[in-house]
DNA sequence: CCAATGGTTCAACTATTGTCGAACCATGAC
DNA sequence: GTCATGGTTCGACAATAGTTGAACCATTGG
């Protein structure tokens, strides 16, 4: 098995619509997603309710946008920067990101 | 209690888009929102997979979709006519049903 | 009225998801 | 190397969601 340094991230071809939103109907998911519309972030700057939530926790919603091809998470330093797939998923779902993303 | 013949909608200002964005997030029940874009659909008409499907799984198919204030559930004859809050739901997340029904 | 059609609801079950402690792994700082 | 920091994974459990038969309800047609 591969160092799990690098974790997995489907081609966006393998992504159904149904995957992003069902990633994107959890609340916390969302937040957490909404956090990364103006660019990347450490994922230890973001947090997915404000208040505390084990870091088991923040890891598997994340690992659950990854899967379904929201998110990137690459290694950077000690820590990982997020971001998300911004061009690939306007291209096979376009308007989606902008209308889930930016309503309140 | 009140007759069942009139089912509940939910006002469009307590939908909140991780309801609307979940009831679509399944393929079944995205496909029978997609059912209704060109129009209002007698219940009967419209199938969720093709297949056959029992009709206490498809009317709870549909009442996801109801609740999530996806669809419109009314009594017409002695059957029942499905529609997409179309002018509501655009209203409160333009450009979600666009890009959601949309989409191949 | 009665029967057929179309649908909802209930209840019981299965299956999928979510949560989080504990153990483990990688990197950077020293 | 060692330690601290930041994150993933595993495993067990809790909670939520999906499926479907059976019972029931409403409407239309005869």
């Amino acid at each position: 098995m591969t160092a799990p340094t690098e974790l997995h991230h489907p081609p966006i071809s393998d992504v159904a619509i149904t995957d992003v939103l069902f990633a994107l109907s959890d609340p916390a998911r969302l937040a957490l997603a909404r956090q990364l519309v103006d660019g990347p972030m450490d994922m230890a700057a973001c947090s997915a309710t404000g208040g505390p939530v084990p870091k088991a926790t923040k890891s598997h919603q994340l690992k659950v946008l990854r899967e379904a091809g929201v998110v990137r998470n690459v290694p950077k330093g000690r820590g990982r920067l997020l971001s998300l797939r911004r061009d690939e998923l306007d291209a096979v779902f376009p308007g989606l990101l902008d209308s889930v993303l930016g309503t309140r």
